[in-house]
Formats: structure tokens, sequence, C-alpha cells
DNA sequence: CTGAAAGCGCTTACAG
DNA sequence: CTGAAAGCGCTTACAG
């Protein structure tokens, strides 16, 4: 690239210092100097085709208008979907940002989080990674405004935006429990993450309303970052016995594709046999061929809550704000029976 | 934030130039100074816990080690999928990347590329909207480096990793042929985009080869941002009249979803009464009840490809450089029948 | 009021 | 060889 023009080019053209043309293309002291003046500064600044250097701007003023987002997996339609809301909400406000994927992985979250504060960024949306409390504490430390979203840790006293999990999975139980299901299984991440925490205590204070059997045999937990071939096992075990399960609610929508895809191979009906409630929307889901139910969240409120709160703490020192949206059950008709 | 520390902080406390810490700390010059003194200064540095502020070394060298992705919409899994590629392989270069949807606007896509550039980034990857060309040949005439990805304009000489797009029509429409389907239809975007126009280009010509009718009613163009509501009525032309059609082939992934929602409801019968194509895989169609075909594309050599042509035209003015990959077509089985 | 200087935090060419 | 200075491109506090 060849050397771009600069404030500097500008003002010599002109015969003016480089702080005037600053101050009248930023619009500021507009008194300081002669209307002709301005409108000479300007002309020559579209003339000579000027970009302001955000980097040498940045510097200055200590402000870079890019915030961080660190989500678990950009190709995975939930990240994906509030990273475009995040995006629209953010350049709004002239922010732009910068993007990576945590893959789950609380070392790799660490390396993106000093590299996105190496990068001078004003902010910070992270979806946190399990284990990942001691980064936070950090960020708190040193002062950096950030918002948490999808996950928080309920110990720490951070900004958050996430849904109300446990009301989610309680509210989807319980609408199998209505539709006469009585031996209601759950399939799940084995993680410490509290969201997915909340979602097993949803599911469990549910059955115990409806005086249902809580039995930890009817909870299967698979690796966060597990193949279909365990989600596959999980479900076949809650199948077969001598108490096969009659529902099942699947924990997040990774899980929900895999599952449904592997009930689609086996003889069991759905919604006869087999009723379903799954977190998260995905348009996978929309072709399933029988009825089901999943918790939709609100992924543009979340994704719009969590840049105002962090736009907000990066302009002004504020109060921690903790949001839990509530989900909605979506019944699911078929497309085709 | 508090400040930070910088340079000046630990030189001040070993007592040598800032200049000096920035040659140990960067491993340059090593033989300037002793051990010993290089150990001081690496202490001071995790001590006071340093962190080197990339905005100045950026104003510095003039380079941020950044570039800039501009897709047409990031919650689109096609864009996702490619963010998530680029992403990984910039990492491995230490590059970050920048964000942002296109809207198939090219006035917005103008605007992020200025927005991009101001903020200095060292290269583009950009799957342009139709029409911006002009925005191409600006950025040809500032020398910015960058590549087109998906798309691409034939008339200009730039970078670009893209499918075959003809050949895949090709194939797909070939594939339908070989099937038996005597009366193939298409549903495509209303645009004057290069790799849309090709797939048309070898729908026709597949046509051709098999002496089979290439009559424009057969081919329906809907508009790029068109609702489901759009593409209902350009299939229920095409199976409705006289003659209706015994296949389709679907010009993109949004296309296909929303085509294929819209045939489960209908009383035809796939692949019996109507055979289809797709391009684009998408996790939505493996729900699909009937077997279809699609073309997949090679995302993650798409995606790994444009990257490194970037990184290698920003580090040292390279050829340019143009990849046609193939697309493969892939036969789906039904989950259920 | 207004101009010219200082300085953000780095890197590196250059004088000694 | 090595230290201290210049300078990247801005913004803005401050001297006059």
């Amino acid at each position: 690239m060849e050397r771009k023009v600069s404030l500097k080019d500008i003002a010599q053209k002109v015969g003016v210092s480089t702080a005037l043309v600053s101050y009248v293309l930023n619009n500021k002291r507009e008194n300081r100097v002669s209307k002709e003046l301005a409108q000479r500064i300007r002309e020559v600044a579209t003339q000579l085709n000027y970009r302001t250097n955000q980097v040498a701007r940045s510097l200055k003023t200590n402000k870079t208008y890019t915030i961080g987002l660190i989500v678990a997996d950009i190709a995975n339609p939930f990240s994906s979907g509030l990273a475009r809301i995040i995006e629209d909400e953010a350049e709004q406000h002239q922010y732009t940002v910068i993007f990576s994927s945590s893959d789950e992985n609380e070392r790799k979250c660490g390396k993106l989080i000093d590299t996105l504060l190496d990068r001078q960024v004003d902010g910070l949306i992270i979806s946190p990674p399990a284990f990942s409390e001691h980064q936070v504490i950090y960020l708190q430390e040193q002062q950096v405004p950030f918002v948490l979203i999808d996950r928080y840790f309920p110990a720490l006293k951070t900004n958050y935006v996430a849904l109300d999990n446990y009301g989610a999975a309680f509210k989807g139980v319980e609408h199998l429990i209505q539709s006469g299901c009585r031996n209601i299984g759950m399939v799940t991440y084995d993680s410490e993450l509290f969201h997915l925490q909340e979602r097993k205590r949803g599911y469990t204070a549910a059955l115990e309303k409806h005086h249902l059997p809580v039995a930890s045999s009817l909870i299967k937990e698979v690796d966060i970052k597990a193949d279909s071939e365990s989600i596959n096992t999980a479900i076949q075990t809650l199948l077969s016995g001598k108490e096969p399960v009659d529902a099942l609610l699947f924990g997040a929508n990774n899980i929900a594709v895999a599952g449904l895809k592997y009930i689609s191979t086996l003889p069991v009906k759905v919604p006869g046999d087999l009723a379903i409630v799954s977190f998260d929307e995905t348009e996978a889901l929309e072709f399933f061929y029988a009825p089901f139910a999943y918790i939709k969240q609100p992924l543009p409120e979340m994704g719009r809550l969590a840049t105002r709160i962090l736009l907000e703490s990066i302009e002004k020192r504020s109060a921690t704000t903790q949001i839990n949206l509530e989900g909605e059950l979506i019944l699911k008709r078929p497309y085709k029976i």
C-alpha cells in the first residue's frame, strides 16, 4: 500500500497547522476558524481523499471503538446468530467487532482475551467456557468493561445477559408431563457450566413438582465436544431397559440435531412413543418429520442488551446489570406426516 | 481502565532506555545487551505484567495484523462456516479478524470497506455483493491486498477463491437427467452476480448437451432478499401448468431451505414426482424426509486458500491467484421413509 | 482567542 | 557497538 495522505498533507497544502485541520475535520472549536478557511480545509481533504487513521487516533485518545467478541464457535448458528445482532447494534454506535471462537477451551479463551486486550479493545462480550472464572476475575481486576452472554458465573458479580435456564427447562418438562409423559429422560452436556446446571435443576424440579421419579439414570451426560456417537449411545440406553423413557429433554441444540438424526433411524414413533423438547432453535429442526417442542432463546434481545450494557459501561462506569431472559416454548407441527 | 504499564515503566525501573527494553522484549539485536540485563528486563516486564500496546506498535510499524472480512450475512451458515475457517487460519499467523455483514448491499459494503481501511486492516477478504465492482477497483487502485471469496468479477484481474459454479450446476443437472428427469426447472436469485450467472449457464448447458428443452419459463428468479413467499410462488408455478417440472435445481441454500419446506406441504412425492438438486450444504437439509442431492462446496479449502493468498499478498507483492474449486455432488438418503 | 508544542507507546535508523 | 533521538499520525492542553 502506498503512503496514505495525512493531516500534515492537508495542512501543508492549505498552509495551516495540522492542529487546525484536526479541529475542523472533527467539527470541534468551530468558532476558531473562519467559515472560508474551514471550507477550504474540507475541500482539500476530500480532494486529497483524506481518511483518518484510526490507529493514530486510538493511540492518542486511548479508544479504539472496537469490541471483542468471544463465542464458543462462530460456525454454530447460536453463536453466529448472536454475532449478527451484536454486529448490528455495535455498528449503530460506530463500533466494530473482532470475533473469536473459544472452542469451549478455557486456555484458548485466555489467549483470546490477551490478544484482544493487547489490541486495546474498548470492551468484551464473552460466552465463557467452563473453568474460566479466573479470567473473568482478571478482567474485573483490570477494570476492563465486559459482559458475559449466554453463560455466567453466579458467584461473580459481573454484567451478564442469559436465559432463565432453570425456568425454561422447567417449562419444557412440565409441558411433557402435561402431555402425559411419565418417564422423562434428559440428554445434556457433562459440564460445570452454570447454565447447563440450571437446565438440569429445572428438569429435576419439574419432575419433583409432579411427583415423578427423579433418577440419575434418567440423565445422560455427554462430553461437550462429543461426537454424535456418544449421543446416540446415551439415547439408546435411555430407550432400552425395562423402563424406557417416553420423553426426552435435549440440553442444547447440537445435542438435539444429533439426537433427532439418530432417532429418525429408530423404529420409535415421535411423539407417540417418545415426546421431545429441545433447547435452542435450529433451522435443521424445522425439517424433523414429527411434532416436537423446543425452547426458543430470544437471541436478538440477548445480543442487543449485551451490546448496550457493554457500551454503557464503556462510556461511564455503570452499575452491574444482570439479566435473565425468559425462554419461549414453541410447539412444532410437522411439515409432512 | 487504569493506565497500563508501558515500556517506559519497565525502562525506568530497570534504569535503561525504552529502546533497549523494546529490543529485548522483541528478541532483536540480542547481542546488544548482556544476558543478565536482558534477564532483568524480562523479569521486570512479567513482574509488572507488561503487555505490549498493539495500537502503538501498529502506528509505528504500519501493520495491524488484522484482516477485515466482509460476508453477506454472518448469521448465514455458509458465511459463518467460512468465517470460522478464516479465523483459524488467520490465528495461526497471529492475525485477528474483524467481520461485517454486507446484506448483499453494495452501499453498505462500501461503508464497511471504508471503516475497515480507516482501521488500517492489513488486508481484506470479501464476498462482494452485486454492483460492487467499483469498490473492488478502488481497492486495486489503492493497492490494498484483498481476495474475493465465493464470488468474483470475471472482468477484473483480482485474487479470488470460488467454486466452479458452472461445472457444479452442470454436474447436478446431468445427474437429474441421468436419473430420468426430462423437464427440469431451476429456482435461483435474480442477480447479476457472476457465480449465479454461472449456475444458470451450467444448468442450460447440461440441458442442451442432452437435447432437452431449454425454456426461460423453466427458470424462476426471485429477489436475493426474497421472503419464502416468492420462492413458494415460483415453485408452485413450475409445478402447475400443462407441463409441470419433474425436477428442480435450487440455486442457493436459502432457496433450498425455503423450497423444501414448502414442498413438504405439497402432495408431490420426492423424488418420485419431483427430483431435487440443491446448491450448498445445510444441516437443515439433513432432516428432509426424502432423498435428494446437493452440491457441497469445499468451505474449509475455500477459506483456507483465501486466507493464505491474502497473507501472502500482504507480506509480499505477489502475482494474482485465481482459484475455482470443484463442487461435490452428494446424494442424500433420507433418515426416515 | 489561536497557534504551536507536547505526547499517546511504541520501533528503528542513525549519530557518536 | 550502543545510546538517545526521531517519528508514526493523530488530539488537545496550554502558553502567549
